[in-house]
DNA sequence: TTTGATTTTGAGCGACTGTTCAAGTTAAAA
DNA sequence: TTTTAACTTGAACAGTCGCTCAAAATCAAA
């Protein structure tokens, strides 16, 4: 019966993520969005239903692919910390000039969704919350490993965590100060173990 | 000779990096500010240029106004760290309510800004390395004292400061999180002091 | 009081926004 | 091969955007 999507979602989606979290959801006219993902709006529009919902699939699919790439680093390292630290290096450091924005998507939704009561604010808190809560698990297991001491609870650390991972990406979120970013990597995972 | 303004330029810059800092550059809407500073187009346009020169000029006093804050903790301080933390728990607990943002206006800037060859972008650039070299100076300060040790540079010192500065005004621009705000800025001073 | 430089006003311009939908295209089912 | 439901297309709509400018209002100087 009938025609076949000409599309593949999971692409569309991750095009669309990358020039949402590159210029924001304000800045993106639904034209860039066509343009960059070669749709033509009636196709969008019956596919997402409306520029919100493209935005809303796009921030979620990019917390399942930074998810996803936690999992990869620390399958294939020795320990949970040093699987954290790859993760991190590797957003700061090494695909820093590759990536639409050294600032988290989910930061930047939680700092342009300002009005309390929208639907994308909302999101970008549940969201957000779901991660602390992943990261908490995770610290729960470096705990219990030993890799950690208990001075301080899991979501302690996970939030610890948090601010360190944003503040570092924030601040490095501008030209020329590379050369700053390893020892500052290294003074946030020493602090971790020491707390 | 000829009339005279009606309107005195410092509210009208206060209450429009009000609205900015709330709302972001993007989603501020020209008739927005109109509203908010009760003015008509053509008296905006005369005295500021653009939406773009209201914004510059919105942008580079609320850095002002963050120095001057500074500056009243730090002469009612015993300390320097003292003064600090007094701004910093100001920020982050006591104004939460009442400030637009719980997030920093220039880091917002910084974020919002991404299209790295535009004047607002470089501009944040700009007012944050100024920032930056303000807080050297007051840990310059702090180092000879004796208030700090010199395990780190007075720069070093500034940067960890930023850094943790704009992770913990992330993590608290969201609901439901008010009890944790004072444990961790103790941590934070514990951390800058131990170093 | 008159003059005239300066400021304020607000209707409105052209461009752009998110979105719609009738017409055209496609391909599985009959 | 014909039918038909699903998908794609893109012109176009109503609304909003940043901004302009001729006309009205203002007030110090003459």
């Amino acid at each position: 019966m009938a025609n076949k999507v000409k599309f593949e979602r999971e692409n569309v989606v991750r095009v669309a993520s990358q020039l949402f979290w590159q210029k924001g959801f304000h800045a993106t006219s639904t034209r860039d969005l066509q343009e960059a993902v070669n749709m033509r709006p009636g196709s969008i529009y019956s596919a997402f239903g409306s520029k919100e919902g493209l935005y809303s699939e796009s921030l979620k699919d990019y917390t399942v692919q930074m998810k996803t790439q936690i999992e990869g680093f620390l399958s294939s390292a020795d320990t949970l910390l040093g699987g954290l630290r790859a993760f991190v290096e590797n957003v700061v450091i090494k695909t820093k000039d590759c990536s639409p924005s050294a600032i988290c998507m989910l930061v930047k939704a939680n700092s342009e969704f300002a009005e309390k009561d929208t639907n994308l604010y909302e999101l970008s808190l549940d969201l957000t919350a779901q991660f602390e809560a992943y990261l908490t698990q995770l610290f729960t297991q470096a705990i219990n490993n030993g890799e950690l001491g208990n001075t301080l609870t899991a979501v302690e650390y996970a939030r610890f965590f948090q601010v360190q991972f944003t503040g570092l990406r924030g601040y490095f979120n501008r030209p020329n100060v590379e050369q700053f970013a390893e020892p500052m990597i290294n003074q946030m995972f020493m602090l971790i173990k020491k707390l």
